[in-house]
RNA sequence: GCGGGCGUGGUGAAAUUGGUAGACACGCCAGAUUUAGGAUCUGGUGCCGUAAGGUGUGUGGGUUCGAGUCCCUCCGCCCGCACCA
């Protein structure tokens, strides 16, 4: 029988399973390496030949290190709390846990079909109590910690309540919400209040007060925010799972909504999270979708007094406030709170109507392309901090709430924005740059000069920058500011399958509850009670079992994956989330392979968390993921039929265009080569049972045919559990290596893989007959297959260290043609190859190393080394070149010098045939590589 | 609009530091051998041309003895952000 990779690959699946082959352990005497998968939801579709394209390049690697004798942790597990079985688990009444469990056992299915190396004894769920107790213990310490701004880090309330005790909150320079502290202060020592306040003060305040207080300065604190509320869900998103308005699972409308909910104050580690790209090794896109997230912008907070209101100020952030000479009007985000306070009697009909206009304006609509410039005078004016003008101050919702200060100084000479609002109004526009026409549009190059700006004229304006936020400081009227686009995380989901949360409620005040586990309480239904609460609600005896209530919301998706990673080195734990020793040992992930799709998602809260467990001292490093690879899409190859309009005739694909027809997806189950088996048709469906063919030239039915998206409702889904049926999976591994490379979108042709398939039938030619005898002989090698080898050694070694996953099947493959051209059949040759190929097609590498005569497992194989001496070759043949245009080939003796290769084919009858008479002016030599001749 | 990435045969692609463009495969063509086979083997295959030869890496230009690779221009595609002050 020919390669009868079912009978190899059962057997060797076996014996890793009985040896316990991929299990580790720490070992102080070996350097370690980190390999790990994006942390896969269990769906309950299962995979198509997509889903393992990484896993295989994350395994691959895995191997090769263990082969070079790195202890490897190359763990999996799932992220298994989830919308999708919640959302299933309403419409059948089906526990979440016991539809999770099934798709577990699916995927789990399929991924042992494919001979990973995963040490199974290390996986996580992020549903198990097991688990999530730690989730909810990181959540307990950010609710007992806050940001100190001064040290840079993480610092427990407790230090902060000591610090208010003896000095009040003056000389605090703590992360804080100013929104909730403010309101906070107000509820406690009344309207007006702002702070700072003194020691005696603060013990004066009964408890809520100051857990009112303290709540501000919390890194997991409560808070009432505009959040994105997803009616269709029944639950609030964080805004990195809002695209577009929609919701990125289901795609179901989203709109804001104001909710009191648990947020996360990322926003203190913003600094630190941008900085941090600088020392990991990500693709370029991913770093710049973080940059963009976190979006650092540095300026001024100016403060402009309101005209006839005295006390009354609007502070505006700039990051431009050289340009504040041509600041002329100021604009207001609708929203914003003086904005009542100040409109006049005559405007206020006018205001108010704009104000309900962009209200009742969503998010999407907002969002919509150009709408052109809206806005409303409000008929209060404020005053320009240097000339002391007058300037109108308008509402316009072009200037964001949520942004800054929500209020803009506007320049309409240097910002577009301004400019066409000016236009659009009728504003002036004051000229404050030399040279520039402000007719054409706003400038906002900071290379131009400036005029009319007292004196900062005459200068460029990335000159007068920093002078004008020192000179604006100084005068009093701004500070130096730093403000950034990203938004502190909604944390609270109104769900039933997540993690519970570790707190209860006593008058009105959140409480930790740690003395034993919260755990996930058993409800009637997945749905929220009639009062609207979450369905944790529902929990009878449950929900009161503490205080006044327990927290009925559950945590968010992207908790439990922002420290997976952790749990692997230390799975079982049940003193602490990882034991800092082995933490210490495994450290940051070497190797992280998946999506792209997780740029402003768990990438970053991963981050984030990471860097708040390194402030703790719970770990020793503060990011997560040294170096990630994310792998393309692999796209589908769909058939399509084309059928008569109105009829059951389908018309072959040339001919199509012929009569009115419509285009419809078939079955690439049915099609082989574009042509379409008729009969399998027929029987496709009872619809086609009777169907009618106008057939090519050739007597078929060709189909045609796209690349797109691969998805059920497109027929044109491959499956691995298939594909591993028909040529087995060392073969569906080398295939998806050898598409192409990894990062690339990339579409999957099935017919592709007999090539793959026929070079490991080849390879196993070198091994054994087609009875399966070993014919590997001890006799020594030629120096063309000691050559073969070490060139194929050296070709693999180099790309899996540059992580070229592609070219090595190539580089193997050429290693089989020559040895086989070669007919070596030599154990010296054969043994090695079989411990290289090992990565890629571990179940027929583990077959061919025995018969090889290989000791022990070829997954402890020794990589071998190449030796440049096998790889010299006494010839060299050069290409001869001409003006740059290769005439001929000339060999000669390898060890010849440059001057005397020269010589050599100064002296060939070809030169001078080439040359015919014209004297030669430059010969160029590379040594080993070509000869050019000009002349 | 801004930022990031990318354009190479019929297809997936290779060419790592500027040095024979198209390796390795798929597909296609021809042949062999068998044959119900989606089997196997050999040879060919960028394009134009019978050939010699010419030409060729999105377009146009430049640097260089030599450019897919470096620089400039334009065109096209993909991804991300998008009133972020």
């Amino acid at each position: 029988m020919e390669y009868d990779f079912k009978a190899i690959e059962n057997k060797w699946r076996q014996h890793w399973q009985e040896q316990e082959t991929y299990k580790v352990s720490e070992d102080a005497e070996k350097k370690k390496y980190y390999v790990l998968d994006m942390f896969p939801y269990p769906s309950g579709a299962g995979l198509h030949v997509g889903h393992p394209l990484g896993y295989i390049a994350s395994d691959v690697i895995a191997r090769y290190k263990r082969q070079q004798g790195f202890n490897v942790l190359h763990p999996q597990g799932y992220d298994s709390f989830g919308l999708p079985a919640e959302q299933y688990a309403i419409q059948t009444g089906q526990h979440p846990a016991v539809t999770t469990e099934r798709n577990i056992a699916r995927y789990r299915e399929q991924l042992d079909l494919l001979g990973f190396s995963y040490d199974w004894s290390r996986e996580v769920r992020t549903s198990s109590p097991e688990y999530y107790r730690w989730t909810q213990w990181i959540f307990a310490r950010l609710f007992e910690h806050g940001y100190d701004r001064a040290a840079d880090k993480a610092a427990p309330i407790a230090t902060l309540t000591a610090h208010f005790a003896e000095h009040g909150n003056a000389e605090v320079d703590w992360a804080v919400g100013e929104d909730t502290l403010n309101e906070a202060l107000q509820v406690v020592w009344g309207d007006g209040f702002e702070g700072p306040f003194s020691a005696e003060q603060w013990n004066a305040l009964d408890p809520q007060g100051q857990a009112s207080v303290l709540m501000a300065y919390r890194l997991a604190y409560l808070a009432d925010s505009e959040v994105n509320w997803c009616p269709a869900l029944g639950t609030v998103l964080a805004n990195d799972e809002v695209v577009g308005g929609l919701s990125e699972r289901g795609g179901h409308p989203v709109v804001r909504k104001k909710m009191r909910q648990w947020m996360m104050r990322i926003t203190a580690y913003a600094d630190r999270l941008l900085q941090g790209l600088d020392s990991i090794d990500w693709s370029e896109s991913i770093k710049e979708v973080q940059r963009n997230w976190i979006g650092k912008s540095t300026g001024a907070q100016l403060r402009f007094d309101i005209q006839h209101h005295e006390g009354r100020t609007i502070e505006v952030f700039s990051t431009r406030p050289d340009t504040l000479y041509g600041a002329n009007f100021l604009v207001l985000a609708p929203e914003h709170e003086l904005v009542q306070d100040i409109t006049t009697a005559a405007q206020h009909d006018a205001v108010a109507a704009y104000q309900k206009e962009t209200a009742g304006r969503s998010e999407r609509e907002r969002m919509a392309g150009d709408r052109g410039m809206t806005g409303c005078f409000t008929g209060a004016h404020a005053l320009h901090p240097l000339s002391g003008a007058p300037m109108p101050i308008w509402i316009a919702d072009y200037v964001l709430a949520g942004y800054g200060t929500g209020a803009v100084m506007a320049v309409p000479a240097g910002d577009q924005r301004d400019w066409e609002f000016a236009r659009a109004f009728g504003l002036d526009i004051p000229p404050i740059f030399e040279g520039h026409n402000i007719e054409e549009g706003a400038c906002t190059d900071k290379d131009a000069v400036l005029c009319n700006s007292g004196s900062w004229s005459g200068q460029r304006c990335s000159v007068v920058l920093p002078i004008a936020i020192q000179e604006t400081e100084a005068s009093g009227f701004a500070v130096p500011r730093v403000n950034y686009r990203l938004r502190d995380a909604v944390f609270s989901r109104q769900r039933y399958w997540g993690e519970p949360f570790p707190i209860f409620y006593d008058k009105g005040v959140p409480q930790l509850l740690e003395d034993e586990q919260v755990l996930l309480p058993e409800v009637d239904a997945y749905l929220p009670t009639e009062d609207g609460d979450p369905p944790l609600a529902r929990a009878e005896q449950w929900n009161v079992s503490r205080g006044e209530r327990m927290e009925f919301n559950t945590m968010p998706g992207w908790a439990g994956s922002s420290w997976y990673f952790l749990r692997y080195m230390d799975p079982h734990n049940d003193r602490g989330l990882c034991d800092r020793s082995k933490s210490d040992y495994w450290g940051q992930v070497d190797l992280y392979v998946g999506g792209a799709e997780h740029g402003t998602g768990h990438l970053l809260y991963s981050r984030f968390w990471t860097k708040f467990l390194s402030d703790l001292g719970t770990i020793g490093f503060d990011e997560p993921f040294a170096k990630m690879v994310n792998q393309g899409m692999i796209l589908g190859r769909s058939s399509f039929v084309y059928r008569v309009e109105g009829s059951n005739t389908f018309v072959t694909f040339e001919r199509r265009k012929e009569q009115r027809t419509q285009r419809l997806h078939v079955d690439i189950a049915l099609v082989r080569n574009d042509i379409l088996d008729t009969e399998a048709f027929k029987a496709w469906r009872p619809e086609f049972a009777d169907a009618a063919f106008e057939l090519n030239d050739q007597g078929e039915y060709r189909c045609g045919s796209e690349v797109e998206k691969m998805s059920k409702s497109k027929y044109n889904v491959e499956n691995p559990d298939d594909l591993v049926e028909r040529y087995g999976a060392d073969t569906l591994r080398c295939y998806e290596m050898f598409l192409g490379p990894l990062e690339q979108a990339k579409p999957w042709d099935t017919q592709g893989i007999s090539g793959v398939h026929g070079f490991l039938r080849k390879l196993t030619r070198l091994y054994m007959d087609s009875e399966g005898h070993n014919i590997v002989t001890d006799n020594l090698p030629s120096s063309d297959a000691e050559r073969t080898l070490h060139k194929t050694i050296k070709k693999v070694t180099e790309d899996l260290d540059r992580l070229s996953w592609n070219t090595v099947v190539s580089a193997l493959m050429i290693g089989v043609n020559e040895l086989t051209e070669q007919s070596c059949h030599d154990r010296q040759v054969l043994q090695p190859f079989a411990a290289v190929l090992g990565p890629y097609a571990p179940h027929l590498a583990e077959e061919v190393w025995s018969y090889a005569g290989g000791i022990g497992s070829v997954v402890d194989a020794a990589w071998p080394k190449w030796d440049p001496e096998k790889l010299v070759e006494s010839e060299v043949r050069y290409p001869v070149q001409f003006n740059g245009k290769v005439r001929f080939q000339l060999e000669v003796p390898a060890e010849l010098g440059p001057k005397e290769v020269e010589a050599v084919v100064l002296a060939d009858p070809r030169t001078s045939k080439q040359l015919d008479g014209r004297e030669p002016r430059k010969i160029i030599v590379v040594p080993g590589r070509i000869i050019n001749i000009v002349g």
